[in-house]
DNA sequence: CAGTGGTCTAGACCACGAC
DNA sequence: TCGTGGTCTAGACCACTGT
């Protein structure tokens, strides 16, 4: 059905077939959940090796237009992502209401939030987490890691990290540490909380992070690191972030002064 | 030097191999901008044909640790990324001293920016500005293309769009607006500022993009969309920007109420 | 010019998923 | 079992960078 590539073309021909393919899914030719032709139709259709084709369709995975699966095929994309809401989701208000951030805001997008928690216990403070912290590296600390899915599919990493001694002994060093989370707990014991530092980046993951959190590949991660003070300007946690790029839209809201 | 690999692990041989060099990376063996061995050198050391090892460089560009150059070879990366501070960039002091957010930030940062203008002109609103904006698909908007640079590298694409009424025979459509920028001359015109929205994703970037950006491959970009409100709730700006995701960290400081 | 990475081919074997 | 994608090999030609 498509027309002959170009091979007198200065574009590679990987990227040829990635633009027809990409014009077929914004097309709607291609509807999101479709399922693409497989390797061996598409070599047939471009006449081209079977290198050529995976370049082109790496390509378009990497763009996040598709999804891949080993032994099913290649599929249009249609995973609409979580809109966080950071100016909002870590309101008092909310606090009180007893709700996760992340549980109230996949809910009100209609999708179904799970939470596994991977581990809660002491440990040593790696480095850059003990200078935003402004403690000594090395020093005892609390970690709470764990795992986000949305609609089933793993969507998140996240450790907190808290000084020892804001949680030795408190619902914080448990599993689950009740109504409103760790924030309602460190207001509960006088650690009034003024405001959050995030810094973003974003990068490619790790093979071992692509694993977690099941990215099919080419899909990157944004790296958040939030940094939570009290009203005496105190690091009170830090949680380092890992999220799925192509799962979120991150909301801000600033003001102009 | 490196010892065997082993090919009867389950994890694949490129991803041993660039497992090998992520180490060298963190151990400065191989220090920020030094060059690594060249493809055909580490398909001797690793007894490994050229495709495996070009999977490994591949992955390895892919995260971020590497670049590679046609012709000279591939690198140890060494870019600093910029820190764009949101919470600060537009605050109506800074537009007061007439300094644009990127050239302060940079220069602060010791670090030389550069701005090329490359498009001011009437243009039909696209669907998403148009809704963002308030105001009808295909209305006549002001568009204003850039292109933003750090230390000669190109490392950020933005284009703002206005209604054409606020623009309308006011230096705001002019190729340089004056001190302080669009925003200066917004609220010079009445339309004090109120705050920001900003809508972020991360995504491997388009052919064109990637060119556009020089982005080497296997670089994500942060999409950002900030919508500029005024006292009276009216958007009067949208700006869309495309970021080198390995030239910034984006941080954020938000109340907690 | 020699050396580098970019692209492409034509095979091969394996692991996984659906049937 | 069969078709799918994941990995790997061993060649080839080209374009770019440096000398």
């Amino acid at each position: 059905m498509p027309g002959r590539l170009d091979p007198t073309s200065d574009t590679p021909l990987y990227k040829q077939i990635a633009a027809r393919l990409r014009d077929q899914i914004e097309n709607s030719e291609l509807k999101p959940g479709a399922s693409l032709p497989s390797e061996s139709s598409l070599m047939e259709q471009y006449g081209a090796a079977r290198g050529t084709v995976r370049q082109a369709l790496g390509l378009l995975r990497s763009e996040g237009s598709i999804v891949i699966a080993r032994g099913r095929g290649a599929f249009v994309r249609d995973h609409a992502p979580v809109r966080r809401l950071a100016h909002d989701r870590f309101s008092r208000a909310h606090r009180a209401a007893g709700q996760s951030a992340f549980l109230a805001e996949l809910e009100a997008q209609g999708m179904e939030p799970e939470v596994e928690v991977l581990e809660v216990g002491p440990r040593k403070a790696p480095t850059d987490v003990a200078r935003r912290l402004g403690i000594r590296s090395g020093a005892k600390v609390l970690i709470r890691r764990r795992r986000y899915l949305a609609n089933g599919h793993p969507v998140e990493l996240a450790t907190s990290y808290l000084p020892w001694r804001l949680a030795e002994g408190s619902p914080i060093a448990e599993p689950n540490p009740g109504p409103g989370g760790i924030y309602a707990r460190l207001e509960e014991a006088g650690h009034r909380l003024a405001f959050f530092a995030e810094d973003l980046r974003a990068r490619m993951p790790l093979p071992e992070e692509a694993k977690a959190l099941a990215l099919g590949g080419g899909v990157p991660v944004i790296h958040l690191v939030r940094t939570a003070y009290d009203t005496d300007d105190q690091a009170v946690e830090v949680c380092d972030t890992l999220m799925a790029a192509d799962s979120f839209i991150l909301s801000y809201r600033l003001p102009a002064d």
